[in-house]
DNA sequence: CTTATGATTAGA
DNA sequence: CTAATCATAAGA
């Protein structure tokens, strides 16, 4: 499975595998964003760690992939996608959300792995602060609540996931994957509809669309 | 400098 | 279906 280091990590209720190998990422998100699914993503925030298991996310190809930021050349906004594999791109959009992707490789191919839903394992009265009233199922589901609910914006774009704060870890297998276009496409020709979004199939924490 | 818009979300 | 809300990129 993954290259990784024994480290302990993230509170009492979870015991798990960090990732420690920047070559884990050095591979097209085509590859990464399934082996995305089923594993924790781990904030250690000043306040405690929040953590979550990951269930869908979206794959973003490169230059030539007209539905990603990359399609336009580098830019201030995207630089963290055109860096080495193993860092965070974080954005903003709509003026209010934050999106969160793992950049990937092959190389310095800017590639990268939009985290789309979580289901929070550990943390979640600090997922809470930003994220009232809404039912655990919901907490993480959505790539602008995902960033609320871990407290993550574009302080973080760019930060090391081998470094922290923000990390990746081993988590459980998904039983089944289930394939669709991405959401929110509109000018991507032909790469609107092409099946680059990975979900855990079945799974109530994914995003409502 | 001005302007259009978006890898979203919640709510009518 | 639309409003919210603003950093960003592209154009004048």
């Amino acid at each position: 499975m993954n290259a990784t280091a024994t480290a302990a990590v993230a509170g009492p209720t979870v015991s798990h595998t960090l990732v420690a190998d920047r070559g884990w990422f050095d591979r097209s998100a085509i590859a990464v964003a399934p082996d995305l699914l089923g594993m924790l993503l781990v904030h250690d925030h000043r306040d405690g760690p929040i953590v979550g298991r990951i269930v869908e996310v979206e794959a973003y190809l490169g230059p030539e992939d007209l539905a990603s930021h990359a399609a336009r050349g580098v830019t201030p906004r995207n630089a963290a996608m055109f860096g080495p594999p193993g860092h965070l791109y974080v954005y903003l959009i709509y003026g209010m959300h934050h999106c969160l992707n793992v950049v990937t490789g092959p190389g310095r191919k800017p590639e990268a792995v939009l985290i789309r839903a979580a289901e929070i394992i550990e943390g979640e009265e600090l997922a809470r602060q930003r994220r009232v009233d809404v039912p655990s199922h919901r907490l993480a589901a959505g790539p602008g609540n995902l960033a609320a609910a871990f407290d993550l914006d574009r302080r973080h774009d760019g930060a090391d996931l081998l470094t922290g704060p923000v990390r990746l870890a081993t988590g459980t297998q998904p039983t089944r994957i289930e394939r669709t276009p991405r959401v929110g496409m509109t000018t991507a020709g032909a790469w609107t509809d092409r099946p680059l979004r990975f979900l855990i199939a079945d799974d109530r924490h994914r995003s409502r669309r």
